[in-house]
DNA sequence: ACCTGAACACCGTTCAAGT
DNA sequence: ACCTGAACACCGTTCAAGT
């Protein structure tokens, strides 16, 4: 019996049939219950050859955090590809982050514990290598959209910040709001908090600090907005329907 | 031998001595690494006893949670009674609870990974009601600097924002930054990320979004900052410099 | 060369026995 | 009434044995 070697690519779709389940899995029972045996009990492959792709549990939930990047990149570059002005794109990405997090939450939580302390150290080198470039790629859409406000005068980088600073701000602003609304109870104080009107009023605030053209007052974003989700992503819209989501911005 | 009962004050001092020696444990091996049995091994007590005091692991954590809470509350309100303008009040709030989490690292990861899905649900009632109570007092601080930005008319709340929502941006935006820039290796693409510089930046851009009077290039909100750090932080100051951190906004 | 799953070490939690 | 720590169930990882 000579022994078969296993080509590059069986190999890759064995990795992939194992990502999936997990995720399959995590949606069944939540991240917070996963265990390896559980995973190995839903897949057609032993102990040693999950562990054969994955050094460790933390790598394979970084593995799904890879996943959820990808989908990511593609939400986003789609928004920054719409016909629109650059303002009204980097609305439209940074409310299709919020998509993401609500058609995919066994995803979303998946990466917000993959976030605790010491996740990339038990981590394989390609995996972290690997996410490193796909945070590459989802900056890159990102810039683009702000280079072409500069082209087209909309935008002036404030002294003291380059474009690097100001993606940054940005992200962690729109990252903010959705980390802390998205599991809570929704509930601060008194007042219910939406949490897609928030990211509105949010990067609202921020492009008028910016003076990024046109201003909040100058033009109906939330009409302009609600447009083109539709255009954008019409498939996205109709899940969020189903699970019974509709975005209104005021 | 008649077995003594046990007064509240014993039973408090005992649960803080766990607390405390907890925080010692994690500040030596890191959040990842703490164990119930190292736990017990660290305390004078045996392990039937700390389950008496939480009820399990996540409990533990969530009161460590609220001791760092209680912290930041001092912090907030240190900063909230500052003789300055009110925009320059909340800047150094904001400010606070970065130097919070400089001071206090293991606190802050402890309550980064507190915040991972059911631990909540695995806390004790009585934990959950403690968290929640600490909450309404810090939002109390931010909630106190805006009315008195109102009162003054340095500040107008945007049409269709009110007190509540405006405080929650602002909170978001600065938890984004810190929690975003607190771990990672601080280099985002070539640009070396400094986070109270992206602290100071967010929200002078917020600010600035918010028409919150004196405006950014009215006033050197930086050296007065600096000022005020000298004045209301001085001992936190000095500990940064021990660690060899020093503010600097620019 | 590749796969398997029994075995191991470790960890959170409980509870019968003790004072 | 209160405390103790042995015992239990469970989980991540390894590796000797098998094909």
């Amino acid at each position: 019996m000579t022994p078969r070697i296993l080509d590059e690519h069986s190999l890759k779709a064995r990795e992939q049939d194992i990502i999936d389940s997990t995720i399959a899995l995590i949606e069944k029972l939540g991240v917070e219950n996963i265990t390896m045996d559980k995973v190995v009990a839903a897949v057609p492959y032993s102990k040693g050859t999950v562990y054969k792709h994955f050094i460790g549990k933390e790598d394979l939930f970084l593995a799904i955090g890879n996943q959820a990047m990808t989908i990511m990149i593609d939400l986003f570059t789609r928004a920054a590809q719409y016909q629109g002005c650059a303002r009204e794109r980097m609305m439209l990405k940074n409310i299709s982050y919020l998509i993401y997090a609500i058609l995919h939450p066994s995803l979303f939580k998946t990466v917000q514990c993959s976030k605790s302390p010491n996740v990339y150290g038990k981590s394989s080198e390609k995996r972290v290598q690997e996410q490193g470039l796909l945070e590459g790629k989802l900056l890159g859409t990102i810039f683009g959209i702000i280079e072409d406000a500069q082209d087209k005068q909309q935008l002036t980088l404030p002294k003291h910040m380059d474009i690097m600073q100001v993606s940054f701000n940005i992200w962690a602003a729109n990252y903010g709001i959705i980390e802390l609304l998205y599991s809570e109870d929704n509930v601060c104080g008194n007042t219910p908090m939406v949490v897609e009107r928030e990211l509105f009023n949010q990067n609202n605030l921020i492009f008028d600090g910016l003076k990024w053209q046109p201003l909040a007052d100058e033009k109906n974003y939330q009409q302009v907005l609600e447009s083109a989700l539709k255009e954008v992503f019409p498939g996205e819209l109709a899940l969020l329907k189903a699970k019974g989501r509709e975005f209104k911005f005021s």
